[in-house]
DNA sequence: TCTCCTTGGGAAGTGACACTATCCAACCAT
DNA sequence: ATGGTTGGATAGTGTCACTTCCCAAGGAGA
């Protein structure tokens, strides 16, 4: 199909697929003439992929372009592959210097990996996105003197073990290793958002249930 | 205090303390002369909230103004004023238009909201923003063909009410209304990157365990 | 008193980002 | 042959969160 079929097709303009397409998130369409592009279904699949990545994981660009050079790359091996695709998502920015505040959410957290068994995680603290993005959350919930510590945060975090759990059952069911690190992706970035509308959701339920509509 | 020392004290420059008086996220300070303003430590608390909810929950200046408005406004009762707070709080952007998966998406979550026996949430269907944002990640799931309905949702939901269960907890330990409004935006804006964070590190503790670090 | 530094305040500028409008030459249908 | 369409490149747009610059008015030391 050509540029204006794919555009139709996906409901994303020209002019945003030429954006993509030089920005390399798209792989250029076979060369038919000076003036005319062919594109696949498969050009179809990976523009809806950007578009998700993108409008409604609010991935930046460059980073879309990172995660799926890790998702395309077969020369990895498996964990390498998917870890390297979720790291690449966005976390909380680096704190800007290592105030007092984070150097004891650092202690609260570690203890709270200690508390939870979760020894494979505590390998990890040194390069895991993740870790530090609790840091920080910790760190931010200290320094607004709230009683919201690690200790409280506890049966929330066996709560998003649970649902890791799913997450990772639901990646096994797919048979090749691109499209379980595809599925990984999606699961994590579209998921947050699914997530966090249900916590919502789910607050303004328990809400009712207790104080009613007064 | 004034200006400089309010900005070495909450570690914000004097320009973006400025700055934030003048988008009317900040009281004024109490005018002693023209060239000189008294702030108290009131100001530096707000000043701390406005800058975790810019920094770490990464909210618009304009929806922080907003947001601040709702907890400040002490005519309100107390479930308007709450859902006023936590209503402003941004979420995925409205789909463009009524394709045939949003529409497919919203008959998914009503059924889910049916299993679940959130019967006050489907009461709140055509005003909550929460809602509409899961429609709009369930309808992305759906658009890229992959098996993530509402039906793999459910017990993703069970564990957001438990969720739900302990940010409400927390809230009513707090005495008066004020607090409590805040304490509710600042579990929901902060409680989000914690959440995700946690997510992300239980799938690479359970990943870890399932396939070790080959 | 006279200087010199600091202060609060406002206007204008900056840099990042995700597009988007405009051109242009090559093609294709009529 | 000719008028509209296509892909590709370049430059511009709008938004946003600051940040820089400038000014006049204080205040403090000589």
């Amino acid at each position: 199909m050509r540029l204006a079929e794919l555009s139709e097709r996906s409901g994303v303009s020209t002019a945003t697929i030429k954006y993509y397409l030089r920005e390399g998130l798209l792989a250029p369409g076979r060369q038919v003439n000076a003036t005319t592009a062919d594109y696949d279904e498969e050009h179809l699949r990976r523009l809806r992929l950007v578009r998700a990545l993108i409008q409604v994981g609010r991935l930046p660009v460059a980073t879309v372009r990172e995660v799926l050079g890790h998702v395309d790359d077969e020369s990895l091996g498996r964990t390498i592959r998917m870890g390297a695709a979720l790291w690449a998502l966005p976390q909380i920015r680096e704190p800007d210097a290592e105030d007092a505040y984070v150097r004891a959410a650092r202690d609260e957290v570690d203890q709270l990996l200690d508390t939870l068994g979760w020894s494979n995680a505590k390998a990890l603290v040194t390069i895991s996105p993740a870790y530090r993005s609790l840091v920080v959350a910790v760190a931010a919930f200290r320094r607004l003197g709230h009683g919201w510590g690690a200790e409280r945060m506890e049966p929330y975090a066996r709560l998003m073990h649970e649902a890791a759990v799913l997450d990772l059952d639901f990646v096994e069911t797919y048979p090749t290793e691109a499209e379980r690190v595809e599925i990984a992706v999606l699961g994590t970035v579209l998921g947050e958002p699914m997530l966090l509308a249900l916590r919502r959701l789910a607050q303004e339920e328990e809400s009712a249930r207790r104080y009613g509509f007064e």
